[in-house]
DNA sequence: ATTTTTTTGTAGCGACCACTATAAAAAATC
DNA sequence: GATTTTTTATAGTGGTCGCTACAAAAAAAT
Protein backbone atom coordinates (compact mmCIF):
# COMPACT_ATOMS: atom_id res chain seq x y z
CA UNK A 1 0.00 0.00 0.00
CA UNK A 2 2.29 2.61 -1.37
CA UNK A 3 -0.10 4.97 -3.39
CA UNK A 4 -3.35 5.18 -1.43
CA UNK A 5 -3.21 8.78 -1.58
CA UNK A 6 -5.70 9.78 -4.25
CA UNK A 7 -4.02 11.58 -6.75
CA UNK A 8 -5.43 15.40 -6.61
CA UNK A 9 -8.33 16.46 -8.70
CA UNK A 10 -7.11 18.14 -12.41
CA UNK A 11 -8.48 21.99 -12.18
CA UNK A 12 -7.89 24.26 -10.21
CA UNK A 13 -8.65 24.13 -6.27
CA UNK A 14 -11.89 25.30 -4.52
CA UNK A 15 -11.19 28.36 -2.76
CA UNK A 16 -14.05 27.67 -0.12
CA UNK A 17 -15.03 24.55 2.26
CA UNK A 18 -18.76 23.12 1.21
CA UNK A 19 -19.17 21.44 4.13
CA UNK A 20 -18.70 24.82 5.64
CA UNK A 21 -20.67 26.54 3.61
CA UNK A 22 -23.72 23.80 3.99
CA UNK A 23 -23.48 24.75 7.64
CA UNK A 24 -23.66 28.35 7.43
CA UNK A 25 -26.40 28.15 5.19
CA UNK A 26 -28.22 25.32 7.14
CA UNK A 27 -28.14 28.10 10.02
CA UNK A 28 -29.14 31.20 7.71
CA UNK A 29 -32.37 29.21 6.23
CA UNK A 30 -33.18 28.11 10.03
CA UNK A 31 -33.24 31.50 11.18
CA UNK A 32 -34.93 32.99 8.04
CA UNK A 33 -37.01 30.56 6.44
CA UNK A 34 -36.10 29.37 2.47
CA UNK A 35 -37.25 32.14 0.79
CA UNK A 36 -36.12 35.06 2.95
CA UNK A 37 -32.64 33.85 2.33
CA UNK A 38 -31.38 35.34 -0.92
CA UNK A 39 -28.59 33.34 -3.16
CA UNK A 40 -26.71 37.39 -2.85
CA UNK A 41 -27.13 37.00 0.94
CA UNK A 42 -26.07 33.34 0.74
CA UNK A 43 -22.83 34.26 -1.44
CA UNK A 44 -21.92 36.98 0.30
CA UNK A 45 -21.90 34.97 3.85
CA UNK A 46 -20.27 31.83 2.03
CA UNK A 47 -17.60 34.16 0.37
CA UNK A 48 -18.53 32.64 -3.19
CA UNK A 49 -19.96 34.04 -6.12
CA UNK A 50 -22.74 33.28 -7.91
CA UNK A 51 -20.55 30.54 -10.46
CA UNK A 52 -18.78 28.55 -7.85
CA UNK A 53 -22.24 28.64 -5.87
CA UNK A 54 -23.99 27.10 -9.19
CA UNK A 55 -21.59 24.60 -9.95
CA UNK A 56 -20.87 23.56 -6.46
CA UNK A 57 -25.11 22.88 -5.61
CA UNK A 58 -26.76 22.96 -8.61
CA UNK A 59 -29.45 25.52 -7.45
CA UNK A 60 -30.77 27.24 -4.10
CA UNK A 61 -33.42 24.45 -3.55
CA UNK A 62 -30.20 21.84 -4.57
CA UNK A 63 -28.25 23.67 -1.17
CA UNK A 64 -31.54 23.76 1.07
CA UNK A 65 -31.14 19.96 0.42
CA UNK A 66 -27.47 19.39 1.58
CA UNK A 67 -28.64 21.57 4.64
CA UNK A 68 -31.79 19.50 5.35
CA UNK A 69 -29.30 16.57 4.80
CA UNK A 70 -26.80 17.75 7.10
CA UNK A 71 -29.23 19.33 9.50
CA UNK A 72 -31.24 15.64 9.74
CA UNK A 73 -28.08 13.83 10.27
CA UNK A 74 -26.62 15.85 13.13
CA UNK A 75 -27.83 16.65 16.60
CA UNK A 76 -30.83 18.42 15.39
CA UNK A 77 -32.43 14.99 14.79
CA UNK A 78 -33.92 15.24 18.64
CA UNK A 79 -35.49 11.97 17.87
CA UNK A 80 -33.11 10.04 16.82
CA UNK A 81 -30.52 11.02 19.45
CA UNK A 82 -33.54 9.84 22.09
CA UNK A 83 -33.83 6.74 20.78
CA UNK A 84 -30.16 6.45 20.44
CA UNK A 85 -29.98 6.64 24.61
CA UNK A 86 -32.33 2.99 24.61
CA UNK A 87 -35.37 3.03 26.85
CA UNK A 88 -39.31 2.21 26.33
CA UNK A 89 -41.73 4.01 24.36
CA UNK A 90 -42.88 6.40 27.11
CA UNK A 91 -39.34 6.97 27.74
CA UNK A 92 -38.00 7.77 24.44
CA UNK A 93 -40.88 10.25 23.61
CA UNK A 94 -40.23 11.74 26.83
CA UNK A 95 -36.71 12.34 26.36
CA UNK A 96 -37.65 13.89 22.76
CA UNK A 97 -40.13 16.41 23.80
CA UNK A 98 -37.63 18.10 26.65
CA UNK A 99 -34.63 17.37 24.02
CA UNK A 100 -37.04 19.62 21.74
CA UNK A 101 -37.80 22.46 24.71
CA UNK A 102 -33.97 22.63 24.90
CA UNK A 103 -32.74 22.57 21.36
CA UNK A 104 -35.73 25.00 19.99
CA UNK A 105 -34.91 28.21 21.64
CA UNK A 106 -32.09 27.98 19.51
CA UNK A 107 -29.56 30.83 19.26
CA UNK A 108 -28.77 33.73 17.28
CA UNK A 109 -32.21 33.51 15.73
CA UNK A 110 -31.99 29.59 15.29
CA UNK A 111 -35.46 28.64 16.72
CA UNK A 112 -37.48 25.86 16.47
CA UNK A 113 -36.83 23.46 13.43
CA UNK A 114 -35.52 23.66 10.44
CA UNK A 115 -37.36 20.46 9.02
CA UNK A 116 -40.68 21.42 10.36
CA UNK A 117 -41.00 25.24 9.72
CA UNK A 118 -37.96 26.30 7.55
CA UNK A 119 -39.79 26.18 4.25
CA UNK A 120 -43.44 27.20 5.69
CA UNK A 121 -45.57 29.25 3.82
CA UNK A 122 -42.46 28.89 1.26
CA UNK A 123 -43.44 30.01 -2.78
CA UNK A 124 -41.22 27.40 -4.36
CA UNK A 125 -42.76 23.98 -4.83
CA UNK A 126 -39.47 21.84 -4.92
CA UNK A 127 -38.58 23.71 -1.43
CA UNK A 128 -42.00 22.62 -0.24
CA UNK A 129 -41.14 18.76 -1.47
CA UNK A 130 -37.89 18.63 -0.15
CA UNK A 131 -38.74 19.89 3.43
CA UNK A 132 -41.77 17.27 3.08
CA UNK A 133 -39.71 14.41 2.68
CA UNK A 134 -37.90 15.02 5.21
CA UNK A 135 -41.15 15.90 7.65
CA UNK A 136 -42.63 12.08 6.42
CA UNK A 137 -39.19 10.45 7.02
CA UNK A 138 -38.91 11.86 10.66
CA UNK A 139 -42.86 11.60 11.41
CA UNK A 140 -42.58 7.83 10.15
CA UNK A 141 -39.50 7.15 12.18
CA UNK A 142 -41.35 8.13 15.22
CA UNK A 143 -44.82 6.41 14.19
CA UNK A 144 -42.91 3.25 13.60
CA UNK A 145 -41.18 3.13 17.27
CA UNK A 146 -44.13 3.68 18.81
CA UNK A 147 -45.93 0.90 16.63
CA UNK A 148 -43.31 -1.45 18.58
CA UNK A 149 -45.58 -1.19 21.74
CA UNK A 150 -48.68 0.06 20.97
CA UNK A 151 -49.56 -0.90 16.99
CA UNK A 152 -53.00 -0.18 17.03
CA UNK A 153 -52.86 3.61 18.12
CA UNK A 154 -49.42 4.27 16.79
CA UNK A 155 -51.09 6.67 14.30
CA UNK A 156 -52.94 8.68 16.63
CA UNK A 157 -49.85 8.50 19.32
CA UNK A 158 -47.36 9.85 16.81
CA UNK A 159 -50.08 12.99 15.63
CA UNK A 160 -50.41 13.76 19.63
CA UNK A 161 -46.18 14.11 19.74
CA UNK A 162 -45.33 15.61 16.36
CA UNK A 163 -48.35 18.11 16.39
CA UNK A 164 -46.79 18.75 20.19
CA UNK A 165 -43.36 19.32 18.51
CA UNK A 166 -44.87 21.41 15.73
CA UNK A 167 -46.86 23.55 18.11
CA UNK A 168 -42.98 24.22 20.44
CA UNK A 169 -41.17 24.60 17.29
CA UNK A 170 -43.44 27.56 16.29
CA UNK A 171 -43.71 28.67 19.87
CA UNK A 172 -40.33 28.94 19.87
CA UNK A 173 -40.05 30.63 16.57
CA UNK A 174 -42.47 32.92 18.03
CA UNK A 175 -40.10 33.51 21.20
CA UNK A 176 -41.05 31.24 23.51
CA UNK A 177 -37.95 30.65 25.97
CA UNK A 178 -36.59 27.74 27.26
CA UNK A 179 -38.42 27.17 30.55
CA UNK A 180 -41.94 27.42 28.84
CA UNK A 181 -41.15 25.46 25.98
CA UNK A 182 -39.63 23.07 28.63
CA UNK A 183 -43.21 23.38 30.80
CA UNK A 184 -45.11 22.95 27.88
CA UNK A 185 -42.93 19.52 27.07
CA UNK A 186 -42.71 18.04 30.95
CA UNK A 187 -47.33 17.92 30.10
CA UNK A 188 -47.25 16.99 26.35
CA UNK A 189 -45.23 13.80 27.56
CA UNK A 190 -47.64 13.43 30.83
CA UNK A 191 -50.62 13.51 28.19
CA UNK A 192 -48.61 11.07 25.99
CA UNK A 193 -47.64 8.26 28.47
CA UNK A 194 -52.06 9.03 29.79
CA UNK A 195 -52.57 8.03 25.91
CA UNK A 196 -49.91 5.40 25.77
CA UNK A 197 -51.67 3.16 28.97
CA UNK A 198 -54.68 3.07 27.08
CA UNK A 199 -56.92 5.29 28.79
CA UNK B 1 -86.08 63.35 10.11
CA UNK B 2 -86.53 63.97 6.43
CA UNK B 3 -82.41 63.98 5.38
CA UNK B 4 -81.20 61.24 7.74
CA UNK B 5 -80.05 59.88 3.77
CA UNK B 6 -76.24 60.85 3.55
CA UNK B 7 -75.00 62.80 0.86
CA UNK B 8 -73.23 61.14 -1.60
CA UNK B 9 -69.57 61.31 -1.64
CA UNK B 10 -67.89 64.51 -4.16
CA UNK B 11 -65.62 62.64 -6.39
CA UNK B 12 -66.18 59.74 -8.97
CA UNK B 13 -67.68 56.68 -7.19
CA UNK B 14 -65.46 53.20 -6.54
CA UNK B 15 -65.95 50.41 -9.31
CA UNK B 16 -65.05 47.61 -6.44
CA UNK B 17 -66.31 46.75 -2.80
CA UNK B 18 -63.85 47.12 -0.38
CA UNK B 19 -64.97 44.59 2.01
CA UNK B 20 -65.61 42.19 -0.51
CA UNK B 21 -61.37 42.89 -1.71
CA UNK B 22 -60.41 42.55 1.97
CA UNK B 23 -62.46 38.98 1.84
CA UNK B 24 -60.31 37.71 -1.00
CA UNK B 25 -57.39 39.06 0.15
CA UNK B 26 -58.03 37.41 3.62
CA UNK B 27 -58.54 33.85 1.70
CA UNK B 28 -55.19 34.55 -0.58
CA UNK B 29 -52.74 35.36 2.33
CA UNK B 30 -54.51 32.84 4.42
CA UNK B 31 -54.02 29.64 1.63
CA UNK B 32 -50.42 30.65 0.69
CA UNK B 33 -48.87 33.19 3.23
CA UNK B 34 -48.30 37.27 3.03
CA UNK B 35 -45.08 36.98 1.30
CA UNK B 36 -46.13 34.36 -1.27
CA UNK B 37 -49.01 36.49 -2.43
CA UNK B 38 -47.70 39.64 -4.50
CA UNK B 39 -50.05 42.75 -5.38
CA UNK B 40 -49.93 42.03 -8.77
CA UNK B 41 -51.82 39.10 -7.99
CA UNK B 42 -54.29 40.92 -5.75
CA UNK B 43 -55.00 42.81 -7.82
CA UNK B 44 -55.88 41.00 -10.82
CA UNK B 45 -57.87 38.96 -8.34
CA UNK B 46 -59.51 41.37 -6.74
CA UNK B 47 -60.19 43.49 -10.60
CA UNK B 48 -58.12 46.57 -9.09
CA UNK B 49 -55.11 48.47 -10.85
CA UNK B 50 -52.38 49.16 -8.31
CA UNK B 51 -53.19 53.16 -7.94
CA UNK B 52 -56.32 52.25 -6.78
CA UNK B 53 -54.97 49.79 -4.71
CA UNK B 54 -52.60 51.22 -2.81
CA UNK B 55 -55.43 54.66 -2.41
CA UNK B 56 -57.81 51.91 -0.78
CA UNK B 57 -55.72 50.66 1.50
CA UNK B 58 -52.28 52.10 1.48
CA UNK B 59 -50.02 49.44 0.64
CA UNK B 60 -49.60 45.53 0.94
CA UNK B 61 -49.43 45.32 4.74
CA UNK B 62 -52.16 47.74 5.13
CA UNK B 63 -54.19 45.32 3.46
CA UNK B 64 -53.06 42.17 5.49
CA UNK B 65 -54.02 44.21 8.24
CA UNK B 66 -57.25 44.73 7.59
CA UNK B 67 -57.78 41.21 6.47
CA UNK B 68 -56.26 39.85 10.04
CA UNK B 69 -58.80 42.16 11.57
CA UNK B 70 -61.65 41.16 9.30
CA UNK B 71 -60.29 36.80 10.25
CA UNK B 72 -60.03 37.83 13.85
CA UNK B 73 -63.74 39.09 14.02
CA UNK B 74 -65.16 36.27 12.35
CA UNK B 75 -66.16 32.79 12.22
CA UNK B 76 -62.16 31.87 12.22
CA UNK B 77 -61.61 33.00 15.88
CA UNK B 78 -62.20 29.89 17.93
CA UNK B 79 -61.77 30.93 21.03
CA UNK B 80 -64.37 33.60 21.33
CA UNK B 81 -66.73 31.49 19.22
CA UNK B 82 -66.20 28.86 22.07
CA UNK B 83 -66.39 31.19 25.07
CA UNK B 84 -69.81 32.81 23.47
CA UNK B 85 -71.26 29.73 23.95
CA UNK B 86 -70.64 29.77 27.82
CA UNK B 87 -69.54 27.10 30.25
CA UNK B 88 -66.10 26.75 32.48
CA UNK B 89 -63.03 26.54 31.59
CA UNK B 90 -62.40 22.97 30.52
CA UNK B 91 -65.96 23.70 28.55
CA UNK B 92 -64.79 26.57 26.83
CA UNK B 93 -61.36 25.18 26.48
CA UNK B 94 -63.07 21.64 25.24
CA UNK B 95 -65.08 23.53 22.64
CA UNK B 96 -61.80 26.00 21.61
CA UNK B 97 -59.72 22.68 20.55
CA UNK B 98 -62.82 21.16 19.10
CA UNK B 99 -63.10 23.64 16.62
CA UNK B 100 -59.95 24.53 16.10
CA UNK B 101 -59.84 20.67 14.85
CA UNK B 102 -63.13 21.50 12.26
CA UNK B 103 -61.82 24.50 10.70
CA UNK B 104 -58.11 24.32 10.62
CA UNK B 105 -58.31 21.85 7.29
CA UNK B 106 -59.77 24.80 5.92
CA UNK B 107 -61.08 24.94 2.02
CA UNK B 108 -59.81 25.70 -1.02
CA UNK B 109 -56.09 25.58 0.23
CA UNK B 110 -56.93 27.43 3.23
CA UNK B 111 -56.04 25.03 6.22
CA UNK B 112 -54.37 26.10 9.41
CA UNK B 113 -54.84 29.82 11.27
CA UNK B 114 -54.07 33.05 9.57
CA UNK B 115 -53.12 34.61 12.83
CA UNK B 116 -50.80 32.08 13.52
CA UNK B 117 -49.17 30.82 10.26
CA UNK B 118 -50.44 33.75 7.86
CA UNK B 119 -46.84 36.01 8.22
CA UNK B 120 -44.86 33.03 8.96
CA UNK B 121 -40.96 33.22 7.82
CA UNK B 122 -42.18 36.71 6.50
CA UNK B 123 -39.24 38.98 5.11
CA UNK B 124 -41.55 42.02 5.72
CA UNK B 125 -41.22 43.12 9.52
CA UNK B 126 -44.60 45.32 9.31
CA UNK B 127 -46.21 41.65 8.61
CA UNK B 128 -44.80 40.00 11.05
CA UNK B 129 -45.00 43.02 13.66
CA UNK B 130 -48.68 42.81 12.60
CA UNK B 131 -49.52 38.93 13.05
CA UNK B 132 -47.68 39.04 16.29
CA UNK B 133 -50.08 41.64 17.37
CA UNK B 134 -52.92 39.36 17.03
CA UNK B 135 -51.49 36.57 17.84
CA UNK B 136 -50.73 38.41 21.40
CA UNK B 137 -53.96 39.35 21.68
CA UNK B 138 -55.60 36.00 21.65
CA UNK B 139 -53.04 34.35 23.21
CA UNK B 140 -53.90 37.19 26.24
CA UNK B 141 -57.54 36.48 26.05
CA UNK B 142 -57.09 32.25 26.64
CA UNK B 143 -54.62 33.13 29.33
CA UNK B 144 -57.03 35.73 31.25
CA UNK B 145 -59.82 33.44 30.65
CA UNK B 146 -58.13 30.49 32.42
CA UNK B 147 -57.46 33.02 35.33
CA UNK B 148 -60.84 33.05 36.25
CA UNK B 149 -60.21 29.45 37.64
CA UNK B 150 -56.50 28.96 37.72
CA UNK B 151 -54.87 32.19 38.17
CA UNK B 152 -51.30 30.56 39.47
CA UNK B 153 -50.89 28.27 36.33
CA UNK B 154 -52.33 30.00 33.95
CA UNK B 155 -49.45 30.90 32.14
CA UNK B 156 -48.55 27.71 31.67
CA UNK B 157 -52.01 26.17 31.05
CA UNK B 158 -52.56 28.86 28.15
CA UNK B 159 -49.09 27.90 26.95
CA UNK B 160 -50.36 24.31 26.45
CA UNK B 161 -53.78 25.39 24.95
CA UNK B 162 -51.57 27.86 22.24
CA UNK B 163 -48.89 25.35 21.38
CA UNK B 164 -51.62 22.59 20.86
CA UNK B 165 -53.12 25.38 18.26
CA UNK B 166 -50.19 26.20 16.95
CA UNK B 167 -49.03 22.20 16.43
CA UNK B 168 -52.80 21.59 14.77
CA UNK B 169 -52.35 24.83 12.58
CA UNK B 170 -49.05 23.11 11.15
CA UNK B 171 -50.07 20.05 10.64
CA UNK B 172 -53.60 20.86 9.09
CA UNK B 173 -51.08 23.00 6.85
CA UNK B 174 -49.17 20.07 6.27
CA UNK B 175 -51.90 18.03 5.02
CA UNK B 176 -53.35 16.79 7.75
CA UNK B 177 -57.20 16.24 8.02
CA UNK B 178 -60.23 16.67 10.07
CA UNK B 179 -60.44 13.40 11.35
CA UNK B 180 -56.64 13.22 12.39
CA UNK B 181 -56.96 16.50 13.96
CA UNK B 182 -60.11 15.48 15.68
CA UNK B 183 -58.53 12.61 17.72
CA UNK B 184 -55.50 14.98 18.54
CA UNK B 185 -57.88 17.55 19.82
CA UNK B 186 -59.33 15.24 22.10
CA UNK B 187 -55.97 14.12 23.29
CA UNK B 188 -55.20 17.91 24.00
CA UNK B 189 -58.84 18.24 25.55
CA UNK B 190 -57.49 15.63 27.93
CA UNK B 191 -54.00 16.80 28.74
CA UNK B 192 -55.37 20.03 29.74
CA UNK B 193 -58.19 18.80 31.93
CA UNK B 194 -55.82 16.78 33.73
CA UNK B 195 -53.38 19.85 34.29
CA UNK B 196 -56.47 21.99 35.28
CA UNK B 197 -57.46 19.82 37.79
CA UNK B 198 -53.99 19.68 39.21
CA UNK B 199 -52.39 16.85 38.20
C1' DA C 1 6.28 24.62 -22.07
C1' DT C 2 1.84 23.25 -23.89
C1' DT C 3 -2.59 21.30 -23.32
C1' DT C 4 -6.58 20.12 -20.66
C1' DT C 5 -9.71 20.62 -16.92
C1' DT C 6 -11.97 23.00 -13.29
C1' DT C 7 -12.95 27.15 -10.61
C1' DT C 8 -12.86 31.78 -10.48
C1' DG C 9 -14.58 36.89 -10.99
C1' DT C 10 -17.07 40.23 -13.92
C1' DA C 11 -21.05 41.45 -15.72
C1' DG C 12 -25.61 40.98 -16.75
C1' DC C 13 -29.85 38.11 -18.10
C1' DG C 14 -35.22 38.34 -17.95
C1' DA C 15 -38.74 38.18 -14.44
C1' DC C 16 -40.83 39.73 -10.69
C1' DC C 17 -41.16 42.81 -6.40
C1' DA C 18 -43.86 46.72 -4.01
C1' DC C 19 -45.02 51.04 -5.40
C1' DT C 20 -45.99 55.70 -8.01
C1' DA C 21 -46.20 59.77 -11.48
C1' DT C 22 -49.43 61.39 -14.67
C1' DA C 23 -53.53 62.36 -16.75
C1' DA C 24 -58.11 60.93 -18.32
C1' DA C 25 -62.80 59.56 -16.64
C1' DA C 26 -66.76 59.96 -13.64
C1' DA C 27 -69.17 61.82 -10.15
C1' DA C 28 -70.93 65.97 -7.16
C1' DT C 29 -71.14 71.07 -6.48
C1' DC C 30 -71.42 75.71 -8.20
C1' DG D 1 -72.19 74.19 -18.62
C1' DA D 2 -68.05 75.02 -15.69
C1' DT D 3 -65.55 73.74 -11.56
C1' DT D 4 -64.03 70.68 -8.06
C1' DT D 5 -63.10 66.21 -6.20
C1' DT D 6 -62.16 61.44 -6.30
C1' DT D 7 -61.13 57.20 -8.79
C1' DT D 8 -59.66 55.34 -12.71
C1' DA D 9 -56.13 53.30 -16.33
C1' DT D 10 -51.59 53.55 -18.60
C1' DA D 11 -47.12 53.18 -18.01
C1' DG D 12 -43.08 52.81 -15.64
C1' DT D 13 -39.98 53.58 -11.28
C1' DG D 14 -35.74 51.44 -8.92
C1' DG D 15 -34.74 47.20 -6.67
C1' DT D 16 -34.23 42.32 -5.95
C1' DC D 17 -35.07 37.61 -7.46
C1' DG D 18 -32.64 33.13 -9.07
C1' DC D 19 -29.55 32.19 -12.43
C1' DT D 20 -25.93 32.28 -16.45
C1' DA D 21 -22.59 33.59 -20.47
C1' DC D 22 -17.97 34.51 -20.81
C1' DA D 23 -13.25 34.58 -20.25
C1' DA D 24 -9.29 34.85 -17.11
C1' DA D 25 -6.89 32.21 -13.46
C1' DA D 26 -5.08 28.10 -11.32
C1' DA D 27 -4.26 23.55 -11.04
C1' DA D 28 -2.88 18.71 -13.14
C1' DA D 29 -1.49 15.95 -17.19
C1' DT D 30 1.23 15.68 -21.32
Amino acid sequence: MVATKKSEPRGRRRSFDVDEAVETAMRLFHARGYDAVGVAELGAELGIKPPSFYAAFGSKAGLFERALRRYAAGEANIFARALAEGGDVATVIARTLALAAALYPGQNGTAGCLVLDGARNSADPEAQALADAAKREGCAAVRDFIATEAPDRADALADLVVVAMMGMSAAARDGADRDRLERVAAMMDRAFRRELSGA
